[in-house]
DNA sequence: ACCTGAACACCGTTCAAGT
DNA sequence: ACCTGAACACCGTTCAAGT
């Protein structure tokens, strides 16, 4: 068998990739199975293997498709502004809103983890750096001039902020605890934030 | 075969659940295995399913061993304080030390999801909101007493706060972000909080 | 009543063998 | 050079059959 070459070595990265995300949106990282991919792209478990490498290489490469499509939602969704809005605000709506449109394929960000020892792909670096430079705007657009350099730390941590909140919506923490109103605390506690920042 | 009895119900129960927490703590969520636990504790895979009930049910069983444990070190380094000591940058100390700690049975308690239609077992949200109300109590504390009401729903935000600061540390986010002190802008934006709040 | 372990339907991973 | 699929060593889950 072998040498179909229907597909050059970058339509068969793409096929798979978009095919195993709507995957892991539909059915989630626990459920989720290389094997179905190469059933449902017609080629066998080798050639996936070929491609990607790993099991691991191919849940890099569809997070990765992740993160573009939440930059690009983020992008989407504050460029819809008004001149007088809040934008930070509109970055955490934002964050809460990808989640929840997408809650499979986001928690499989924070599902799946390299083994200790290695470091993810400098490709997958910086599609998360993207998404926290496009924040690290608006943040520094809200500080003093005397401590705008503060940005890329503050940025950090009101992601870190932002993502708790979220996650203790998505994983169920919060309907244990009977928090009524996640956004708004989210919200609120950048508000903190920045508050003492200026 | 059969009726070994070597174990009365609860016996077995906790023989599982302490080797199994064992397992989680050695290996992670994602290499864990019902069968490997059965195989160690000398019972069959069938017995481990006639006690659990499912592989959901001996991992909510494993995770609230962790939540019980976590309860305890909370617990023993607030009473370890001195007086005049801010016993709210303790409990904050306590969630890192114990997710660094123990990072592979921490990070079960979110790997872990149940089904999007299963509510988790009333025990499991009991131990949850043990680890809650002794931190709401440092929290309402801090408060004024006008206030004071907001503890709850502070305490919650608050939560989620250290939680996405600890989570982004130990999955790897921060360092990929390169933030060299994630400790401290967790201490941070729960003092922001709270300056806000007096 | 309690426990076993074979059977089933899946996994990720490898690699000799085909075209 | 490219691709296959059998083989391997595992999984979670079920349940008839033993004691």
């Amino acid at each position: 068998m072998g040498r179909r070459a229907d597909h050059s070595r970058a339509e068969l990265r793409e096929i798979i990739i978009s095919e195993g995300h709507r995957q892991m949106h539909e059915v989630g990282f626990a459920h989720f199975s290389a094997r179905e991919v190469a059933k449902r792209v017609g080629y066998s478990i080798g050639t996936v293997y070929n491609v990607f490498g790993s099991y691991d290489g191919l849940i890099l490469a569809i997070n990765g498709r992740t993160l573009e499509l939440w930059l690009d939602y983020l992008e989407a969704r504050l460029c819809a502004l008004d001149v007088d809005d809040d934008r930070l605000r509109g970055a955490i709506d934002a964050y809460f809103e990808f989640a929840i449109i997408n809650r499979h394929a986001w928690a499989a960000l924070y599902d799946f983890r390299l083994p200790d020892d290695i470091e993810p792909p400098e490709y997958y670096r910086q599609k998360v750096i993207a998404i926290m430079t496009v924040v690290e705007h608006e943040v520094a657009a809200l500080l003093k001039v005397s401590r705008r350099s503060e940005a890329p730390e503050l940025t950090r941590s009101l992601l870190a902020t932002v993502h708790g909140h979220c996650f203790f919506t998505l994983n169920g923490t919060f309907r244990m605890l009977e928090e009524k109103d996640p956004l708004a605390a989210a919200r609120a506690r950048v508000a903190d934030a920045l508050a003492r920042y200026w």
